[in-house]
DNA sequence: AATTATAATTTTGTATACAAAATACAAAAC
DNA sequence: GTTTTGTATTTTGTATACAAAATTATAATT
């Protein structure tokens, strides 16, 4: 037998990308025996990295009935977006009080290969987005945050097939959030961070409605 | 044997409110086949309940080392407010777009058994109190909002010794916020829900350092 | 043929079993 | 007296076993 520390954990990213790329499909009903023998597992890991993602909302579970995948609504969607506001609004007032001025340099520099350029690499466009992001909850150092922007990752599952939005349209606005943290100008990086996600959730309610 | 649809949902009551009441304390190595023991259950819904407080961030997972009991820094506590900050002003925007008047309604009355009272109920307010910040979070019908929001009951640890402040103080504070979503007002509303957090995050920072 | 009742099966939730790792403890070496 | 090393014990992580519930298939009745 090959002794893992947490077996659980492999597991989870396999169901979790299964679920991301529709092997596991939306409203599917998890068959715990058939999938733990998939993996080559027992139902023990298996039902612990079920359970969180159950609690990351991708896994829903009916009492002794069975753990499915979640068909996400467009509602769900825009609530979702809803609550990343929230969060990296927060994010951005913590950066101003806590961040080092190389740290936000480091933020900058993400987006700096784009500038300029007339034609922007999409997939190489995708990674600096979400690596924007992430670094802007890490530079809070709040855990807790952290946790929470992690249950906004459903947002994942709906980049799939993509950006939200062109990175001719979202640069500017990376570039401007960047700028507002650096001047430290809190009022201006948050209208800056909402005004961004709330135009990234504008075009998916159309997208998806 | 009784048979239960989940057990681990009255293991997780239970020990939630160990943890709450100081009967496993902070830093304290949960010993699963013991713990188990005393609730009457196998190790598998106990453990299952512990994966929730874990990721509820009330227990903490040292792999091949075993559950222990988190320990709350001052620091984290500040954190969780922070984190609160970012869930309401959300809730405050999402209420006044989405809510009834009837809803509303709702929410002003459950203050109104304290106003204009010489001495006040601290249970009973307590109860209140916790009551408002539930229909907050109920009203904008956001399940990820609600799952975020339950990140942040830490403060429900923080508070086992009382409220944070006196009723007299904070009444004032809940009556201003309902009037702001009452009259739709979404800047105020929010204004008036950060200033009320922030007070008490001020509150715990002095008392806690 | 459609509906209900009954039996077979699958699947879940929980308990138990067991190997590998971690811890505790004692004896030996320095 | 302290550190090291080897052994016993405990504890974790995973697999398996099993009863109760849920689902499906089959038979019986209208």
């Amino acid at each position: 037998m090959i002794q893992h520390s947490d077996l659980s954990k492999p597991v989870y990213d396999a169901v979790k990308a299964m679920i991301k790329s529709g092997v596991l499909a939306p409203g599917e009903k998890l068959k715990q025996e058939k999938l733990a023998g998939q993996l080559g597992v027992s139902r023990t890991p298996l039902m612990k990295a079920l359970q969180n993602l159950e609690n990351e909302m991708l896994v829903e579970s009916r009492p002794r009935r069975g753990l499915y995948v979640k068909a996400i609504t467009s509602q769900e969607i825009i609530d979702v977006y809803d609550c990343r506001e929230g969060v990296e609004c927060v994010a951005a007032r913590l950066i101003i009080e806590r961040a080092t001025d190389e740290e936000l340099l480091d933020l900058k520099q993400i987006f700096d290969p784009f500038i300029g350029k007339e034609v922007i690499d999409v997939s190489k466009y995708t990674l600096a987005d979400e690596k924007f992001h992430d670094m802007l909850i890490e530079l809070t150092k709040n855990a807790t945050l952290k946790k929470m922007s992690e249950l906004s990752n459903i947002h994942k599952r709906v980049y799939q097939y993509g950006l939200v939005r062109l990175p001719e349209e979202t640069l500017a606005e990376h570039i401007r959030i960047t700028e507002a943290l650096i001047r430290r100008d809190v009022r201006a990086a948050e209208s800056e961070v909402r005004n961004h996600i709330q135009l990234s959730r504008e075009v998916l309610i159309k997208n998806y409605s």
